[in-house]
RNA sequence: GCGGUAAUAGCUCAGUUGGCAGAGCGGAAGCUUCCCAAGCUUCAGGUCGUGGGUUCGAACCCCAUUUACCGCUCCA
């Protein structure tokens, strides 16, 4: 464990030491849980953005891409649930240091009456045995009644004070019904807090003419609400899916483990619309086809594995996170989420649109069922980053660190290098580049010994490395040099554009997920 | 958000009792060099996270703040 715990420290050190990720703003102190990418950061994100996107867009014929705006209109955020959802009244208790939410706190008084009420009619029940009345008991005890009548009154009260959204008589009927903190037992409250984890802002440039509005905690949403838009100009049929990569932003109470939980992140989302009634075989052909894409990148099978949910949110009837073994133990990459017809059907309610489908082969409308993929991109960055990282040490005792992404995520895709710099073999590597930058993106440095230069390009993950010297000049050949194996291979140089496309094709990856 | 710990060069870190700001690695320039971090020369980089305070004097002590890590807590 204090291993891995240290090979995330490398992580961090190498992703900052090799232009991955910058803590944002760093030279004003940073930014709590911002990140940004760095030169070759984010070519390897694109890169992951343009894997996810064409296993969707172009191995889907009815998978098909939007682009939707942060800016959503605030409605959709009370349809969606998240204006309720993200808003939980919190309170701590200043002797134990525990954080609770204040509304489960009150419902678990409420269930303490029942408890006690339920008590009293068990005593009772073994007393009289067959001659116990339940209903005579229950509206003549004095000990019932009374429990009776203070979780009524308890009841309409935190009723009464969630629907004002009033902090104050949250608190107020904590302390009036004597609520203990479970560890401390102590009644030594704060005050009642509200997080919204959503971050608002205005829009509208005068103040009294100004909406709030969110920046969106999920890109799911924009999908949902271009359902129609798409459907119809597109002439698409069910079951047909949209795919959208975008920006998200949530306001966590606890952001870290880098950029494994950001403030502002990246989201790869896909709904997928089906039939009623025939969305969980698409559940589970799509939870299939998603595993398969993640073990593509051939990082090891036993790195991966579902964690089914059991407890299901409000709007799923089957959800299923796909995990990878990141420094800090196996963690959330992706879910996949049977949300049935809830986000359209409620889009419906607070819209007073009809968002249904005409089903020709049924004959009948519909609201349709989604299927979600939701994948962040920045784990998946991370789960690459870490997957890849490699500390070896060489035959003469050396230690290379070495990143040893998939040729098709890697940043840089070849060094060009002359092996010294100067009797025409730095030209002649300029040559190469040029006709090999319309198609690769290619780095060139002839700076320190190759040895060096060689480290260098493992420590960002480059998968080959040309290397030019004197024979070059004569015979046109030159030497390409395999990062992971670091073996070399005299090719010509006609010939290295030819099996430099081969090897980062992503087609190698597509060809094994199907 | 609470509690604890920490912050010194791009990275990893040293810095004695409060008394001149340091090392290794890395980077840049030059020389050398025909294939895996070789060698030599030179150079750049720091308001010691930030802001106050104590002191003749603060990287070091005190207060506040920011950021990160660990433990709580939360996670539609």
């Amino acid at each position: 464990m204090a291993q891995q715990e240290d090979l995330f420290k490398k992580l961090v050190s190498h992703c900052k030491e090799y232009g991955f990720v910058f803590p944002s703003s760093e030279i004003y102190d940073g930014l709590g849980a911002v990140y940004d990418y760095g030169q070759n950061g984010v070519e390897l994100k694109n890169n992951i953005k343009k894997y996810w996107w064409d296993s969707m867009t172009l191995l889907n014929e009815n998978v098909v891409g939007i682009d939707s705006a942060i800016f959503m209109h605030p409605t959709i955020w009370k349809a969606s649930g998240h204006v309720d959802a993200f808003n939980d009244p919190l309170i701590d208790n200043k002797d134990s240091k525990k954080r609770y939410r204040a509304d489960v706190l009150i419902e678990e008084q409420i269930a303490r009456y029942e408890d006690k009420i339920n008590k009293e009619v068990e005593k009772a029940a073994k007393k009289f045995g067959d001659a116990f009345d339940k209903a005579q008991f229950l509206s003549t005890n004095p000990r019932v009644l009374e429990n009776q009548a203070k979780k009524e009154e308890l009841h309409t009260r935190f009723a009464k004070a969630l629907n004002d959204s009033n902090l104050e008589d949250l608190r107020q009927i904590i302390l009036d019904y004597e609520i203990v903190c479970p560890i401390s037992g102590t009644r030594n409250w704060t005050e009642v807090r509200q997080f919204n984890l959503m971050f608002a802002t205005e829009m509208g440039s005068t103040s009294d003419g100004a909406m709030k509005v969110y920046l969106r905690p999920e890109t799911a949403q924009g999908i949902f609400v271009n359902f129609l838009n798409v459907q119809k100009t597109g002439r698409m049929k069910i079951p047909f899916g949209i795919a959208q990569i975008g920006k998200a932003f949530r306001n966590e109470i606890v952001a870290r483990q880098f950029i494994f939980r950001m403030r502002e992140f990246e989201q790869m989302e896909m709904q997928f619309f089906v039939r009623p009634g025939e969305e969980l075989s698409w559940f589970a052909q799509w939870k299939e086809t998603r595993m398969k894409w993640h073990k593509a990148l051939g990082f090891g099978d036993h790195k991966y594995r579902f964690h089914d949910h059991e407890k299901l949110a409000h709007y799923a009837n089957a959800a299923t996170d796909i995990e990878f073994e990141m420094p800090f133990g196996f963690k959330e990459v992706e879910g996949i989420h049977s949300r049935t017809d809830f986000d359209l059907s409620s889009h419906e309610k607070f819209s007073g649109k009809k968002i249904q489908y005409f089903d020709p082969e049924l004959n009948s409308s519909y609201v349709p069922y989604v299927i979600e993929t939701s994948i962040g991109v920045d784990r998946m960055f991370l789960s690459v980053m870490s997957a890849s990282y490699c500390e070896e040490v060489l035959n003469d005792g050396e230690t290379r660190v070495v990143l040893k992404l998939p040729a098709a995520l890697a940043p840089i895709k070849l060094a060009v290098l002359p092996l010294v710099k100067k009797d025409g073999l730095p030209e002649k590597a300029r040559a190469i580049i040029d006709s090999l930058k319309f198609d690769f993106n290619c780095q060139y440095d002839e700076k320190d010994s190759i040895g060096k230069r060689y480290r260098r390009q493992d420590a960002i993950g480059t998968p080959f490395c040309i290397t030019i010297d004197h024979d070059t000049l004569n015979d046109n050949c030159v030497t390409i040099r395999y990062r992971d194996t670091m073996e070399q291979e005299r090719v010509s140089i006609e010939k290295i554009s030819g099996i430099i496309a081969d090897k980062v094709s992503m087609k190698n990856l597509f060809k094994q997920m199907v």
